[in-house]
DNA sequence: ACCTGAACACCGTTCAAGT
DNA sequence: ACCTGAACACCGTTCAAGT
């Protein structure tokens, strides 16, 4: 054990690789935000220089794109024994809980082509919305509703919860300033946040959009 | 008319202001994208100096926001006439229209507090709402399905348009690699699309969402 | 009051040189 | 094979100097 540590001059670094970095790429976003996730800092959190980072990546962009793919493959996949709508809800919840996890996540989860884990993510929906029995146009506007449901329901929350962590202050003024210029109706809403009383509008809606598709279904 | 040219060394440039700042990024977001847009390119276009950019813009960030509530400005107001679930349906509409004319704007959208504009747009919502007769938790929750569905569904429409249009091969290979791969669903959801047969998935979704509301607030 | 050159502290990325 | 110093072409922003 003790031999291992005069290996090199610098016995604490890591050796890198595609997994360390995509790895470490994700806590520095976690705890520093994207926007301070830059490839010479990336780099330096490592113990090497930037353009080391390069012989195991090709890109920023690709680098990006697997955190985002890493990101997916925490979701996990549907139970198999669960009834198709059930499995969609589950889906639906632990996509959200997984972007909540690394709040960066969803604003890059457009940017670029999926990757292996969020196809797999994409591809087990739109079988569960075959196998529900829905009718095929339904079942193809369901895999978007689905979709959207998640990943504007997350971005809308995170921009929330972000304006009062760092900004209360700016929270603060934004409320004051709409309670002056009139906005009654945008001041008595966040208020009904402010208070707590936000009940789960995730789970509501998106049963409000599962039911929705059965009856249209049944209604065929 | 002729003595005018004769005022600067360079008479084509507009005298600098906000309002031309945030309408030339506007311009310059639109043609080129808001990744080319920095503040040197913005001045140069306009004919100036980054730094002049600086004395009518306190910020980057604060332009970007201008650039945002602009575009909130274009969706306009609902008719005072229109009954109250109509006049919503409209509004995500015409949102949707503005968004889709600047494919910029929806990434930029919950990045910033909102502006007087989309602050307008807001409180304009969460009234209709109020007047549409709906229980206050129900229009609570219905804000945030409207305003989800509208976000969501342009961002991903716009990164599959994005995709096809700039990315041509990348797409070809992607579906290819997910032919490979056994993503069978995906191939065939991405085949729908390629074959044009996307019907307005957009409108019976959120059709789908106000009905649902309407349907519970009656089983209430 | 408004414009700007120079400067500061950064970026992503390439390339040739090192081991 | 992998690491890195120097360099290139950029960033946003400040500040003192110009008019």
């Amino acid at each position: 054990v003790e031999q291992r540590r005069t290996r090199s001059a610098r016995p604490s670094r890591v050796p890198l690789s595609r997994a360390a970095i995509v790895a470490a790429a994700i806590e520095v976003a976690d705890t520093e935000g994207v926007d301070a996730l830059s490839m010479r800092r990336l780099a330096r959190h490592l113990g090497y220089e930037a353009m080391s980072l390069y012989n195991h990546v090709t890109n920023k962009d690709e680098l990006l794109a697997s955190m985002v793919d890493a990101v997916a493959a925490e979701v996990g996949r549907p139970d198999a024994g669960e009834p198709p709508l059930v499995a969609i809800r589950s889906m639906a919840v632990a996509t959200r809980e997984a972007l909540g996890r690394h709040p960066w996540a969803a604003h890059l989860w457009l940017r670029s082509v999926p990757g292996s884990a969020r196809t797999r993510l994409m591809d087990d929906l739109l079988r569960l919305l075959d196998e529900s029995g829905l009718a095929p146009e339904l079942a193809h506007h369901g895999f978007h509703a689905v979709n959207n449901h998640v990943l504007g329901y997350t971005l809308q929350q995170l921009d929330m919860s972000a304006g009062m962590e760092n900004l209360d202050a700016a929270v603060g003024a934004y409320v004051e300033w709409m309670t002056a210029e009139g906005y009654s109706h945008m001041v008595a809403h966040v208020g009904q946040h402010l208070a707590g009383e936000t009940t789960s509008s995730f789970e509501l809606v998106l049963d409000l959009i599962l039911d929705g598709l059965v009856r249209l279904d049944a209604e065929r």
